[in-house]
RNA sequence: GCGGAAGUAGCUCAGUUGGUAGAGCUCCAGCCUUCCAAGCUGGUUGUCGCGAGUUCGAGUCUCGUCUUCCGCUCCA
């Protein structure tokens, strides 16, 4: 028990050490904080930007780039509000609840049968039933009536669904293909919480892949494999990454089955990606409620057929927030004092890192050295991300690099202007080589690139 | 939403029975230093989360409110 309460202990502490960190060197920000913040929104910084944006790039090169039979898309956030009858969001978005007075816990109104005994003894003792909207509801134009009242889309995914038709015809691709899209989602979650793991306003990364109902299995079990590869291939350790299929009773009403990737966070595992197979119901759905026909006809068998759709659906900032906690470390060193230390270092996968490369000079009161600097990192900002920093002690700017993930620091030396040589120190093995100035770039390019 | 904890400089915190804010680190400038933090000199930063009340006087007491963290529920 008091091992637990320990572990507990430790694991929390990381979490602020990482909430802390993004503060300081500005990956992210409470929002709105000089108005005392609001609840649950946060402000990603310039580091957090940048690194946000690079796993959103990673991604499209994966799914969208790098495959034949993927394209891409970027629907309107505002929704006809048809479509959120026809998705079944109107319907199931909205959440009847109820709380018990004695135990304090919280039920769906639906599952009060389910409830059992209330721990605190007896029968539950519930309030009344509440309606928890978690859609976010504005008034499209200036005059606020009736008619103009619109949602904020609660999922990326109805941009897709709308957009079947234009897309396969205009691009003319043929089953199975898929489209993704990236972007802004919505919901009134009921309890919001745990930095940025669970917000209101978030940002998704979805792929709807539409197959011919036959090999709608195999092809579920493809995209599980390759979502599960991807977030190891940028650095997610295996042992904090795993697959758990979805029992028969958590399946959302249009999911025939569902395999969520979860990650290890300090407080549990959690899901970062849901991998579903929703059959042909948004399809249809749609042509139900729009009176288009949406199928699909296939030239060679001259079938005309509703496609099925496997579903990758991530959190961009889940992601972000996976990749900052499995890369921060502490490395306990000692100081030239013999005292002891902690060397902090966000191990971020050199294609995910904001500053990929620092251009130093090893000291910025010799105009040389500054000069051939800024001569070289005017190069090299060219093809990475870059930064130039000349104040403090080098091993002091070493650190700085350390803790926001930076892979290589480049420093120009009083020797660089005889030998046409600077020093690459590496993050992780803190190892330096010397490498010809000719040749940084490309020395750099493959240890980036690789 | 309900219950528990917390909110003082960028960060970590101190502030004793209420008397009108401090330390270390960081950061900035200069010096020193040819490769892994904390050597020297100087400097910036807070209406003590916000609002109200009690008081001659509140960071310190009371109430409200906001935000964050933990538990219950939901999901990308």
């Amino acid at each position: 028990m008091p091992q637990t309460e320990e572990k507990k202990n430790t694991r929390d502490d990381l979490m602020e050490r990482i909430v802390s960190l993004c503060r300081r060197r500005g990956f992210i920000f409470p929002g709105s904080e000089i108005y005392g913040g609001l609840a649950n929104c946060w402000d990603y910084g310039p580091l957090g930007s940048q690194l946000k944006k690079n796993v959103k790039d990673l991604w499209w090169r994966t799914v969208v780039q790098e495959r034949d039979d993927m394209v891409g898309l970027d629907a309107a956030i505002l929704m006809h509000p048809r479509t959120w009858e026809a998705s079944g969001h109107v319907g199931n978005f909205s959440d009847p609840l109820v709380d018990c007075k004695k135990c304090k816990q919280r039920f769906r109104a639906d599952q009060m049968e389910e409830a059992g005994k209330c721990p605190e003894g007896g029968e539950h003792e519930y309030t009344e039933v509440r309606q928890f909207n978690l859609m976010f509801q504005t008034q499209m134009g200036v005059v606020q009536d009736e008619t103009s009242g619109i949602w904020l889309r609660p999922e990326t995914a109805q941009g897709i669904f709308v957009n079947f038709k234009n897309v396969q015809t205009s691009s003319r691709k043929k089953l199975p293909f898929g489209i993704a899209q990236m972007g802004k989602s919505f919901r009134n979650e009921i309890t919001p919480r745990r930095f940025t793991f669970r917000t209101r306003e978030f940002e998704q990364m979805e792929i709807e892949y539409f197959v011919r109902p036959e090999e709608a299995d195999a092809k579920f079990k493809e995209w599980v494999d390759a979502r599960h590869q991807w977030y190891h291939d940028y650095g997610i350790k295996p042992e904090n990454l795993r697959l758990r299929a979805h029992g028969a009773d958590e399946l959302a009403h249009y999911a025939k089955g569902c395999f969520d990737i979860e990650y290890m966070f300090p407080w549990g595992w959690s899901e970062l990606e849901g991998i579903a197979n929703r059959s042909d119901f948004d399809l249809s759905q749609h042509m139900k409620f729009s009176g288009k026909d949406l199928k699909y006809f296939d030239e060679e068998t001259k079938e005309h057929l509703t496609p099925w759709v496997i579903e990758p659906s991530g959190g961009v900032d889940r992601a972000v927030l996976a990749f900052l906690v499995d890369s921060y470390d502490e490395d306990e060193t000692t100081t030239a004092k013999g005292e002891k230390d902690t060397r902090v270092v966000l191990r971020l996968h050199p294609r995910l890192a904001p500053i990929q490369v620092a251009v130093l000079p090893l000291q910025k009161n010799k105009a040389e050295l500054v000069e051939l600097s800024h001569k070289l990192h005017r190069e090299l900002r060219q093809t990475f991300l870059t930064d130039w920093d000349g104040t403090g002690q080098i091993g002091k700017r070493y650190r700085r690099y350390d803790e926001v993930g930076c892979p290589f620091c480049v420093t120009v030396d009083f020797n660089s202007l005889e030998d046409e040589a600077v020093t690459v120190r590496d993050r992780d093995t803190m190892e330096q080589e010397r490498i010809r100035l000719d040749q940084v770039h490309e020395y750099l390019r493959k240890k980036i690139y690789r």
